[in-house]
DNA sequence: CTGAAAGCGCTTACAG
DNA sequence: CTGAAAGCGCTTACAG
């Protein structure tokens, strides 16, 4: 079946080809009977035009990448639905790209730049490092979501985020004010400057504040998934089976985390209690439901995508600014024995 | 910052843009010297090259699109994600497209075999309806993940799905057998001829070979998500609380509802059976984790991209292939009281 | 209100 | 192994 150039169009309807393109584009200079005519002979085509050749055309509006890694991770999925949400019925058309777990998210945003014409981009998730480097090249605004990029140096970054110090200190409070003092906690990277090492840097704020001191070894290096998270779980608890409180970096790994303890017969919370970070949906209906910190992905959403927004089209700096988080208390948490 | 095209890297390099071309491109049929002094160019500027423009070549090679609903659809992301894994090295690039809760995915196939000269596509679930008719006006092959395409008037359209109608049998076998009577299913529209309407068919075929009555009050239509089944389960067991089994179609409806039994004091499996379907990662973490008719993602997702190569490739036939699932007996079923 | 023509950034025969 | 030129399907001044 034949696939129809807007040349067919211009043919079958006899009219040309600029006529044509201006009823595909909904101009207002064109003669009523004349718009008709053609958007008849569209209709029965399916035309809808080419999408490579009207984005070869450089005056195409704004476009701007939304970028993530993980097409399974709900809390960066729900992010992302949140910025479409906003993004909808801007001046600008959104297009959202998954990175790969072992890609380089920074060099597909210099190659998006290039490739599909993208002129702003939003990052959500993930951890600023040396590989930002690459974004020097590239004189686009962009905006990181959910962590900081204030120490970065990026001239055009902004971001936009939760205090993830104190929130992880908070989370941390909350275990030691059920009385709990052999702590774990399970995250990524805990030197980094990123969330993590900034959630780690809270919850130590907490232990030191209470006085209780941090047995290195309940630290856990984990991947944030619920496979990774179980695994990790099982060779920790029989390593320290006397841990009665695990401060879990993302809803995910609490999630992993619990299971693993109830399958070696540990109540949670009445054994082990659990904080997760994130407030993801499955928080709330996960049993025992998620004590957590619940980060405002709508508010998080609307910031990111205003920002941007601004510094495309009114030229506006880049900031970074805060939000505010919740500490959300259910059932995952109780008082030490 | 400049944005780089094919001329002024060829500029840079002192030849011509055919030839920045093929190394772009990776051609053998360039001197060794001109293609390291071109890729030299090439990596000073970041320069990968412009989509539109290359796609706007038409025999640029197969694109597949794979349409899903729902970005935050566990099983069918984890499916998208198989599919992807299976179509990496395939001379075929794969696009994904997500279509909105109220959007029409017929129509954005046909629109998309238009606007980015897609040739052949993947439904990720969803159901075929009237709206499938519009299908005809493009002759592109086309294959159904997880659902029969069988019946369908669409002759260029193939299907890969597990035979729903004996996994809703045995699993509602699987509750019948634990001696359950007062059994509620869960899903969507029973009266179609869907997957959904194929395994209630199914749940019947074991009520009736049982010699038990389905109590048509039994039937509860819900949304597929954690709200609408938790909402939907409070409703129900307000109104029919001697009801000790649910046939849930899908593993979220399944935690929605054994969340909403757990805050009406019913334990699961104790008081209140529950399978679940799809089998996605999360089923194996649930507490309780969930009995549930497995769909071989892996399996579909090779079966389809296979399918439609060869169909794109080979002009082969669509094929309606039926895979095998299986029901994981795991802690959500217990014997009646 | 309408159309002829140039051009977007590539790729691809074709010629050398 | 290399390059000049045509063309992919649109959009957009420009002219009428």
């Amino acid at each position: 079946m034949k696939i129809y150039t807007i040349k067919d169009i211009a043919r079958k309807a006899g009219v040309s080809v600029t006529t044509v393109s201006r009823v595909l584009n909904k101009r207002p200079d064109v003669n009523q009977a004349t718009r008709e005519k053609v958007e008849k002979v569209m209709a029965e085509c399916h035309f809808t035009g080419n999408a490579n050749a009207r984005g070869l055309k450089q005056a195409d509006g704004t476009i701007v990448a939304v970028i993530l890694r993980g097409r399974e991770n709900p809390f960066l999925n729900a992010l992302a639905e949140a910025v479409l949400r906003y993004a909808n019925g801007l001046d600008a058309s959104f297009l959202v790209e998954y990175v790969d777990e072992k890609a380089d998210e920074f060099q597909t945003a210099v190659r998006l730049s290039h490739e599909k014409r993208v002129s702003g981009c939003i990052f959500l998730g993930g951890r600023i490092d040396e590989r930002a480097h690459v974004l020097q090249h590239i004189d686009m605004p962009m905006v990181f979501a959910t962590i900081s990029a204030g120490q970065a140096e990026l001239p055009r970054a902004g971001s936009v985020y939760i205090d993830n110090r104190t929130m992880g200190r908070k989370a941390m409070q909350t275990l030691l004010d059920a009385g709990h003092t052999r702590i774990a906690v399970f995250g990524g990277d805990r030197q980094g400057d990123d969330g993590f090492g900034q959630r780690f840097k809270g919850a130590m704020d907490a232990m030191q504040a209470a006085g209780v001191a941090f047995d290195e070894e309940r630290y856990v290096d984990t991947r944030f998934s619920l496979k990774g998270a179980y695994d990790t779980a099982r060779g920790f608890f029989a390593m320290k089976p006397d841990t009665t409180a695990v401060f879990a970096m993302s809803d995910t790994v609490a999630m992993g985390v619990i299971r693993a303890l109830q399958d070696i017969g540990r109540r949670v919370p009445e054994d082990v209690s659990v904080v997760g970070y994130d407030g993801i949906e499955m928080s709330k209906y996960f049993i025992p439901r998620l004590t957590t910190v619940a980060q405002p992905i709508d508010e998080i959403a609307r910031e990111s995508v205003t920002m941007l927004m601004g510094m495309l089209d009114q030229n506006e700096p880049p900031r970074h600014i805060t939000v505010d988080a919740e500490l959300i208390l259910r059932e995952s948490v109780g008082p030490a024995n």
